[in-house]
DNA sequence: TAATCCTCTTCCACTGAGTGGAAGGAGTCC
DNA sequence: GGACTCCTTCCACTCAGTGGAAGAGGATTA
């Protein structure tokens, strides 16, 4: 005993994740840290609110209402929203992945992904976390992020490939050149064979998100896609400042 | 007393919806019809865990962790992301609003909404839920509904406009026709000025959900319509059927 | 086919997590 | 300056919640 019944039902629902999309009660009461009669009773109460459903097989899934409140999140129904149509375009054009994502704490959380055709390996996935100082998007926003959110990165620069800049200083030359330039980029520093793209999109005068591309190669058309990336970016900023009705982070 | 904790907690989120996606700490204990005190407490819990934010101005909205776990849902996950190419192909082609739509009990649920330019009054949105009798995408998962639940839904024909179909026996013609042809189509009966054309979605032999179309008028476009929908929807079909690892309803 | 294993459901003696009215601080408005 | 509203905190009181155990049923294995 000791923890509440709330902190339970929330773990629960935090059993789920992206490798884990469909769970029997069983596993649930082990992921979750809770007894099974327990677990068993709470599983229950969520599934008749409908924060939960079960499936023929006995698995549980995330249910629908869990689904209709995650619409109402404001990264959804705000900036989601707002870049849809221009990432729609933006793939339609390059072919390549196009990321929009956002910072949250330390790290880059991905709002929407389209997938692109050419052969590049991308580990993103909307909902899940990268690390900032390794991916496009992210060193876009870590150079427009609170100072003690940079450092708190910068002490903490994890190798991931060979290329990936683990030496503060020159993480924050990159940084200063990004503000500088407008753009940031990458070279295998996430996974091999992929190189990024990034631009900030702007609400106001506040990096809100970043938009960017990965591509196999970025030699030849980088101006190309740097001015693609700006033009998608403003066209979200004009349509998030004509909206003042939904407010987000 | 007497109401569960995971209840009041779980009453605190579903006091969101689409005209309340802030709400102050009064507005929520209210909405929940929980007492200031037992809110307050709940809402600290709800907020440390990521499923409410607070906003500058003391509103709280919902959170990212509900985001995140809204993504998993099968709805979204398998359905929507499916669809969404075809969906954005068959919008850039007509320009006009374009559906995606489940049954949910003896309703419509709308899994996807792109907005046309045309000036055509649409009522749905995104999350919300439509009656069946009276929308497109409705007639089509009416028509191949368990016959329990058109039973429910024809003892409950309420008017909604003067072109509404109300009598049993004509709704039953109509769903026949859509079994033989292939679509449904309404007329002003959801709203004045809009008329739809809807046509379903399969996995396998199973009707999953409806992809629809709202235009201003059908008369001289239906089969160009028709025939659309149903390219977007065989391509949704073959889709669903390449991804077997998730499942959904 | 039988034995074993695992999942899920139900029970109930026990207990501490949860309750909510009241009071007070802070901010806003007139 | 007073009134009003929202939010935060307190704490005496109580019943909602707990979880080990037992059993049913289905799947797996020998």
């Amino acid at each position: 005993m000791g923890e509440s019944v709330t902190s339970r039902a929330l773990a629960l629902l935090g059993a789920f994740d992206g490798e884990h999309r469909s769970l029997s009660l069983t596993d649930l009461a082990r992921r979750a840290g809770i007894p099974l009669a327990t677990a068993h009773r709470l599983v229950g109460e969520l599934h008749r609110w409908g924060a939960l459903a079960r499936e023929p097989n006995g698995g549980y899934v995330i249910g629908r209402r869990i689904w209709q409140l995650g619409l109402l999140a404001p990264v959804q129904s705000g900036l989601r929203q707002a870049a849809s149509p221009f990432l729609h375009d933006l793939y339609g054009t390059t072919l390549a992945t196009v990321h929009l994502a956002v910072r949250d704490g330390v790290e880059v959380l991905y709002v929407e992904r389209l997938a692109g055709h050419v052969s590049v390996p991308v580990v993103s996935r909307v909902g899940s976390r990268l690390p900032m100082h390794a991916t496009g998007v992210g060193k876009v926003l870590l150079a427009y992020a609170p100072e003690e959110v940079r450092l708190e990165v910068l002490k903490n620069l994890t190798r991931i490939t060979a290329y990936t800049v683990t030496q503060p200083a020159r993480l924050i030359d990159q940084l200063r050149r990004v503000r500088a330039e407008g753009y940031a980029t990458t070279g295998e520093e996430m996974s091999l064979g992929a190189c990024s793209v990034a631009v900030p999109v702007r609400n106001g005068d506040t990096v809100v998100a970043a938009l960017g591309m990965v591509v196999p190669d970025l030699r030849r058309q980088l101006p190309r896609l740097v001015s693609a990336l700006q033009v998608a970016a403003h066209g979200i900023s004009r349509t998030l400042a004509a909206s003042p009705s939904v407010q987000w982070k």
